[in-house]
DNA sequence: AGATGTACCCGGACGC
DNA sequence: TGCGTCCGGGTACATC
C-alpha cells in the first residue's frame, strides 16, 4: 500500500500539475468513494482552483480557493493517475477531477477515498496523527517519548499513525532492519543505541525511498519516471524465504501483533 | 496499554 | 472460460 514515500512523491508530483489550476469538470462514477451526493461534489469542486496539495501522513489534502479542502487517502490500493481527457484510462476510474491541462483520475479506491470537507472537519478528522517523520521538531529524544509506556511490538508501534504518520507495513520492516532490531522485539528491551539507530534509520529509508520514488510503481503520468525504484532495495519487505543480502542468511516471514513481519533473524536482535 | 475482533471493500487468487 | 469463494489490509471503533 501507498505509504510515506510513495505519498510524498504524488504530492511533489501533482504540485507541479495542478496547483493554481481551476477545476473545470468532475465525474463520479462511484458514489462510495465520497461523502456527499455527486451533484454537490461536483457543484463545491467546478470552477474552485487548487492552491496546493498538502500530505499529512499518507493522507493527501488539495487546498481549495475557498477555504474547503479534498481530503483523499487510497487505503490498500488506491492509485491516482493524471492524463489528458482524450486517452481513455485502462482500468475503471472511481472518481475524475478535470482541470485545462488534463484529468485527475482515482483509481482502485475501494476502502479508499476523496472526501470534500471544511478545514475545521480535517483537522477534527486528523487531529490524532502523529509527527511527520521529518517533522523539525521530531528530536532523537522526542522519538523516544513518543514510544515511552508502550510495551508493544515495535512493529505494532510504527505503523501506529498516532505515533508516527506515514510509515506502513513495508517501510516499517525495512526501518527495523536498518536498524539491526527485530519488528517483532518489545519496546522496552530497546536502548539507548536502538533508539539512535532506529531514528536514522527511520529518516534514511524513507529518504531513500523517496529518491527512488518508492517501491510501488505509481506513476502519476508519463513524465513521471522515478517510481517504483526501490522495490529492488529492499531487504526485507516481501522476501520471506530469500536470501539476505548482508549475511546470505534466510528472510523469515512470521507475525507480531497479528501483522506480517519480515526479517532477518542474523541480522536483526530480538532482544 | 494493547490484543483481539468487526466492519468497511473488492481485485485477485484459487478451486472446480 | 467462467463461476463461486475467500483473503488481505489501513483505519476506526468496541470489547475485554
Amino acid at each position: 500500500m501507498p505509504e510515506w514515500p510513495e505519498m510524498e512523491n504524488y504530492r511533489i508530483q501533482l504540485a507541479a500539475r495542478i496547483a493554481g489550476q481551476p477545476v473545470t469538470g468532475v465525474q463520479v462514477t462511484r458514489e462510495k468513494s465520497i461523502n456527499v451526493m455527486p451533484e454537490q461534489f461536483a457543484a463545491e469542486l467546478v470552477g474552485r482552483t487548487v492552491w496546493y496539495v498538502e500530505r499529512r501522513g499518507k493522507f493527501l489534502l488539495f487546498h481549495l480557493d475557498n477555504g474547503k479542502r479534498l481530503l483523499l487517502h487510497l487505503m490498500l490500493d488506491g492509485l491516482i493517475q493524471f492524463k489528458p481527457a482524450a486517452e481513455k484510462p485502462e482500468r475503471s476510474v472511481q472518481v475524475t477531477i478535470g482541470f485545462p491541462k488534463g484529468e485527475l483520475r482515482f483509481i482502485g479506491l475501494r476502502l479508499g477515498y476523496i472526501h470534500i470537507l471544511t478545514a475545521k472537519e480535517v483537522d477534527a478528522q486528523l487531529q490524532a496523527l502523529g509527527p511527520d517523520p521529518f517533522d523539525r521538531r521530531l528530536t532523537l529524544e522526542r522519538f523516544k517519548q513518543l514510544f515511552a509506556g508502550k510495551r508493544a511490538a515495535l512493529k505494532s508501534a510504527l505503523v501506529d499513525q498516532h505515533v508516527i504518520a506515514g510509515i506502513g507495513n513495508c517501510y516499517a520492516d525495512e526501518i527495523a532492519f536498518a536498524a539491526g532490531v527485530r519488528p517483532d522485539i518489545r519496546i522496552p528491551s530497546l536502548e539507548a543505541a536502538d533508539w539512535e539507530r532506529l531514528y536514522k534509520a527511520m529518516r534514511e529509508v524513507l529518504h531513500d525511498a523517496l529518491s527512488a520514488g518508492g517501491y510501488m510503481e505509481l506513476p502519476l503520468d508519463s513524465d513521471d519516471t522515478l517510481t517504483g525504484g526501490y522495490n529492488e532495495r529492499c531487504l526485507v519487505y516481501d522476501r520471506g524465504g530469500e536470501p539476505c543480502l548482508r549475511c546470505n542468511g534466510t528472510i523469515v516471514q512470521s507475525e507480531a501483533s497479528s501483522r506480517k513481519i519480515f526479517f532477518c533473524p542474523a541480522c536483526q536482535k530480538e532482544r
